[in-house]
DNA sequence: AAGATTATGTAACTTTACAACATTTAAGTT
DNA sequence: AACTTAAATGTTGTAAAGTTACATAATCTT
């Protein structure tokens, strides 16, 4: 975990004189990761071993692994999660935060991740004799990316963020048919209706949602991406490209499973691709 | 810039002892940030000062500050860009590295970025009369992420990936307006046409691409994400997120520099759909 | 308040990194 | 090809940095 959290966080663990040098540590840690060991001491006030003892504690080998550590956890950066925007920024500034809150978003969402779902997701491809990707607004992207992905495999796959097109498809989905039912909120009512008809066919319903929403309930494997609410401030942005990097990883896995034989398919798909394109010189 | 990457492309520049000592530096930097500079010269097989010029002549104060700029760099990540899922992995270790790549890629997108196309394009789009958003295959997918997004403001915008749609679009287009071209490779034949004739036409024509490419050819502006091209191995992964999140913070200025009063509206925007949605309870 | 316990500092010791100088190797030059 | 010059690399010695072991001071127990 991340070291200058962890000070922050376990100062109650420290004595009166390694507190000093917590203080020194978290309030000016660029310059500590350059000092030494006696100077950092003679500005806490401290004796040198000391600071050494508080390296020790914080599951450090001593000073110098102490300044390592110390750099790592600056270099990462703190959890720009909440960096919104501001009138003032300038170009460089606001693309910087914008890049800053998407990486932390991702970051959560990787470190929350549950397995189980996506393999969940991966077993019922694998027997699905058609599969759907629908989804509204900023969802339909997402599904739409998703089926372009999944054209480049044998079994048929459709996308559609038209609302009746999808009520037609649910109404003649059949046992192992897969439905993939995209929405950040879960809460977008058209979507769940689908969802119901297309389970009530004998579908299998995958939602890219969120747990414990109204979609949820319309699902038989609910695969969550976890980014905090708060992060799309006017229209969703972190949590799209999360649910966009959870279908990769379905995708992959579904790839990896179904052998050798599709990855040189893929492989030649690639290839014949080329065609549409300018050689490169 | 990154350390463990600037010791790879500056290779040249090093004498041959010097060389030994990259090589270990790039091949086990974990370790090396954990030793000696006397057991980093026994392993590199050269002296201690050689190692210790090695560090200088990459604008390091010494060993110490050496180390502590690799242990930063690795920080950061940029080392699993290279992750790619293999065989045997389970469905937990691929979602991992499919995740771990594209922060990878993304990282290096941020950290090579230059705002100014950027700005470029917001200041094209202020005074666009239309817009349109074009791609195919996977980039058709940014498109329709991006004009969703559009959507919200006043000026008309489209998205398509019919050619035939796309080129109508070129054809009728007039000057100020704004087409995106959105294309990884910048090799599609068919969108350098629509650029062309797009262009042709007065046109301001906006390539989500390659700089260098065919495509950025016929591009009054180009944005390019500097995603190493081997990251998508049989289908767009990183590469495309990478547009994404530049799209976002094309968006992002554009809704900033439009000024309050559009806020305003994006704001009624976002509360306007919750009438298609199930209320929270 | 005496003893035990914990916290902190002092001093000796070890390791580390670096500078100055010496030697080797390579590259020009006649 | 032999000599000269410059660059690269290595050797030795030293100052600084970090750590250990021990001593002293502060704090807590009963």
């Amino acid at each position: 975990m991340d070291l200058l959290q962890r000070i922050t966080e376990n100062l109650s663990q420290f004595s009166k004189s390694e507190r000093k040098v917590a203080d020194i540590a978290t309030g000016n840690p660029e310059s500590v990761i350059h000092t030494s060991i006696a100077n950092m001491a003679a500005i806490a006030d401290v004796s040198e071993p000391t600071v050494n003892r508080f390296c020790r504690r914080l599951d450090c080998k001593g000073f110098p692994d102490f300044k390592l550590k110390l750099a790592q956890s600056l270099a990462k950066g703190t959890p720009f999660l909440n960096r919104h925007v501001e009138e003032n920024d300038s170009v460089d500034e606001l693309t910087n935060k914008i890049f800053d809150s998407t990486l932390a978003a991702l970051n959560i969402a990787r470190q929350q991740l549950d397995s189980k779902p996506i393999e969940a997701a991966i077993d019922a491809l694998l027997k699905a004799p058609k599969i759907a990707f629908f989804g509204f607004g900023a969802s339909a992207s997402v599904a739409h990316d998703a089926q372009n992905k999944f054209a480049r495999f044998d079994t048929p796959s459709v996308f559609s963020d038209d609302l009746l097109m999808q009520r037609m498809w649910a109404i003649n989905s059949k046992p192992d048919d897969v439905l993939f039912a995209i929405s950040h909120t879960g809460r977008t009512k058209a979507l769940c209706e689908i969802a119901e008809i297309a389970q009530q066919n004998g579908a299998t319903v995958i939602g890219i949602t969120t747990v414990n929403s109204p979609l949820a309930e319309f699902c038989n494997d609910v695969v969550s991406s976890n980014v905090p609410e708060d992060t799309d401030q006017y229209m969703p942005m972190a949590s799209r490209i999360a649910h966009l990097v959870l279908i990769d990883a379905i995708i992959a896995g579904y790839t990896l499973k179904r052998g050798s034989e599709v990855r040189e398919k893929l492989a030649r798909i690639k290839q014949g691709l080329k065609g549409s394109r300018f050689p490169r010189h």
